[in-house]
DNA sequence: GCTTACCTGTCG
DNA sequence: CGACAGGTAAGC
């Protein structure tokens, strides 16, 4: 579910909420959200922790400890929610954890994916899969420094190079669709056959698409709700994502497709495959 | 690269 | 009932 512009809102929204409190023991409804170390040493490690700061790499939530770092992915259709007191949410709540001033930050995921890690230090951050993320696309990644990327992938398709976080970190199949549309770029092409403005025309819809999407609080095609569990609004402005049969604005019909395994949007007019495999 | 698996739900 | 869903890891 949610990808860059979704945890970015969710950072932003948790960190004046939470920053500075003391978790607690946690609850475990379902202990398998517990990604490391085993649920019981969790649990007993963050009780008395203190949060420092709310970061976020890619589609990671990192919060930063007195002593370690609370990592959080929420995967396809995990949320994490604040409240000070009250009814916990309802639906497929995971994990609870409870602040020493009485409010909470609580996990739901309806499906399972997503996980929480409890790491000692953000030195070592291979117990969570992240030591091989790439350098996350909207702080770490300039113009200059995108062409390069490219360049090194010469025989890679867009879509399947976006979306691989090694490559870089923090796009989804939603703003992978928006930003090829928007700088009409068929998801098929070859890094290697892009021109240097091609490149540069990718690189900057990235940046608008996901800037807009931030802007709008994220994309609730479904289930993702922000830190204080409100929906973001850029599915409102989706211009090719899910809208199989609608007119793009050239007049021809959105498509749908299947690349690198992922249903893909994109308009066949304003997107014309110019090389690689259709 | 691709496919499958992980889970649970919605939609047609 | 099958197809599909915002993500990723593992296995060809």
């Amino acid at each position: 579910m949610p990808e860059l512009p979704e945890v970015e809102t969710i950072r932003r929204g948790l960190e004046p909420l939470i920053a500075n409190k003391v978790f607690t023991r946690p609850v475990l409804l379902f202990p398998g959200s517990i990604r490391h170390p085993e649920p019981d040493r969790f649990c007993e490690q963050l009780e008395g922790r203190r949060i420092i700061a709310v970061k976020r790499h890619g589609k990671y939530l990192l919060l930063e400890l007195d002593c370690g770092l609370l990592v959080v992915h929420l995967r396809m259709t995990g949320r994490l929610v604040y409240l000070e007191k009250g009814e916990p949410p309802s639906g497929h709540l995971r994990v609870v954890l409870p602040f020493q001033d009485g409010s909470f930050l609580y996990f739901s995921d309806m499906r399972k994916f997503g996980g929480l890690w409890l790491l000692e230090s953000k030195d070592d951050l291979s117990p969570a899969g992240m030591h091989r993320l790439g350098p996350d696309i909207y702080e770490q990644v300039t113009e200059e420094k995108f062409l390069e990327l490219l360049q090194k992938r010469p025989r890679a398709r867009l879509k399947p190079l976006l979306l691989d976080q090694l490559f870089v970190a923090g796009l989804g199949n939603i703003y992978v669709d928006e930003s090829l549309h928007r700088c009409r770029l068929h998801p098929c092409r070859e890094a290697g056959s892009l021109s240097r403005e091609e490149g540069k025309a990718l690189f900057r819809a990235i940046r608008a698409v996901l800037e807009e999407g931030i802007r709008c609080g994220g994309t609730s095609s479904r289930d993702y709700r922000d830190a204080r569990g409100e929906k973001g609004t850029f599915q409102e402005r989706l211009a090719v994502y899910g809208r199989k049969g609608c007119l793009c604005r050239c007049g021809a019909a959105i498509e749908r497709t299947v690349v690198a395994g992922r249903g893909t949007y994109y308009c066949p007019r304003c997107q014309e495959e110019k090389e690689g495999p259709p």
